[in-house]
DNA sequence: AACTGAATCTGGACGCCGTAAAGATACATC
DNA sequence: GATGTATCTTTACGGCGTCCAGATTCAGTT
């Protein structure tokens, strides 16, 4: 019945790749106001859908936040990739490594957010991040070896790659505290903090061992 | 006008204690339905009190959530502080600690989640997380010192000690992981793959410094 | 070009949620 | 015993995730 579609509007019935667009409007609603408000009729409502749209692109809401975290995964790995690959020596790459994973989550830290809360739900970790050579999980394990680890010892490397990201993982999700304000400012930055907390893992490791 | 409340039901109209009931009763679904199920309204249900009653001992629903979490800090705490008095040795006392911290998050992963949800939404700690010889965050410190830091340099004692705390924050929520069993399996259990996790802090630490 | 079936979107409904306001009930103090 | 205050209930509102029936459009056949 919709006789003139000649105005702007122009919404057609069937919008074209409504799929692409909720994701969008997903990150969009991420980013300016958090994932508090992150609801799927708010995603709706922003792609300028009814409510039960979604559900002919998506099982349900997790399965929306899961498209969404695969994109913050996807645009981590690059973001690792890149640091890896820029670092000045192999020697520096651990710790650019380590640094690009924890800009990655204060920059973009609701969809840092959505990506472990989907993660924990299924108490398993996306797949592909350990697949392939340029997975953010195999480039932190080679990049160990070019930095010294033993490669022939199997569940060792594994073991030392599983405490990078965890020490990864944990600053990503402390640094942001208040409580660490007054250090930010001493080191002069929010990354030099998080390079002093990575040099000083050292430190902690070598309370833990010898 | 309940005139016979003679039957065992005998619910008084004042409950007595509510706010503890309240809490108590949230601990419940928590360990028992897990924190999907953790509505205020549920909360109220479960304590058999109507759904505003809360509303007369906590601003909101956030402010029963900082309680439940507060007493989470709580057994933590005691956890770490009997971790480090039993620990045979200083040496030996900082692994013990993140070991007790990693297992109390495994134990209680509900209780865990919830603590750290209000944390990141106001973006800090507790305050007496960091306040006291028997706080959490100064027992690291000092078990730092005991086991070989300098003590005389405070901006690097408090980056070792975060250094810490995000290593073990990290493996309590990385830890549970699926892809890990194998590991667990491989190492003889959960808490012989936490104390290989840490362990291996040493390689990363390594792979990062020199 | 018209018909048909499948894909996509809307509108409305259900039960749950957090929260607020107003009224009922019990306790405490005088 | 009366009165004020703290506690609890009832009712209500808007928002949420999700389902269902119907409307609309698209794609393929003839």
């Amino acid at each position: 019945m919709r006789e003139t579609e000649s105005a702007a509007e122009a919404r057609p019935y069937h919008h074209g790749d409504l799929r692409r667009a909720l994701i969008d409007a997903a990150r969009r609603i991420l980013e300016t106001k958090g994932p508090a408000a992150l609801s799927l009729r708010a995603v709706a409502r922003e792609a300028g859908v009814s409510p039960a749209a979604p559900y002919h692109h998506f099982k349900d809401k997790g399965e929306l936040l899961d498209a969404v975290a695969d994109e913050g995964w996807r645009i981590l790995n690059e973001a690792m990739k890149a640091a890896g690959e820029n670092a000045p020596s192999p020697r520096a790459a651990m710790p650019s490594l380590g640094v690009a994973y924890v800009c990655f989550a204060r920059e973009h830290p609701a969809l840092y957010r959505v990506m472990y809360k989907r993660s924990r739900d299924k108490e398993a970790l996306p797949e592909h991040l350990h697949e392939g050579e340029d997975s953010a999980y195999c480039r932190t394990r080679d990049t160990l070896i070019a930095a010294g680890a033993d490669p022939s010892d199997p569940v060792g490397l594994e073991l030392a790659t599983i405490a990078a990201w965890c020490a990864a993982h944990g600053l990503a999700e402390i640094g942001g505290f208040q409580q660490f304000a007054h250090l930010k400012e001493a080191l002069g930055g929010e990354e030099a903090f998080f390079r002093g907390v990575f040099e000083h893992m050292g430190v902690f490791a070598r309370g833990l061992n010898d």
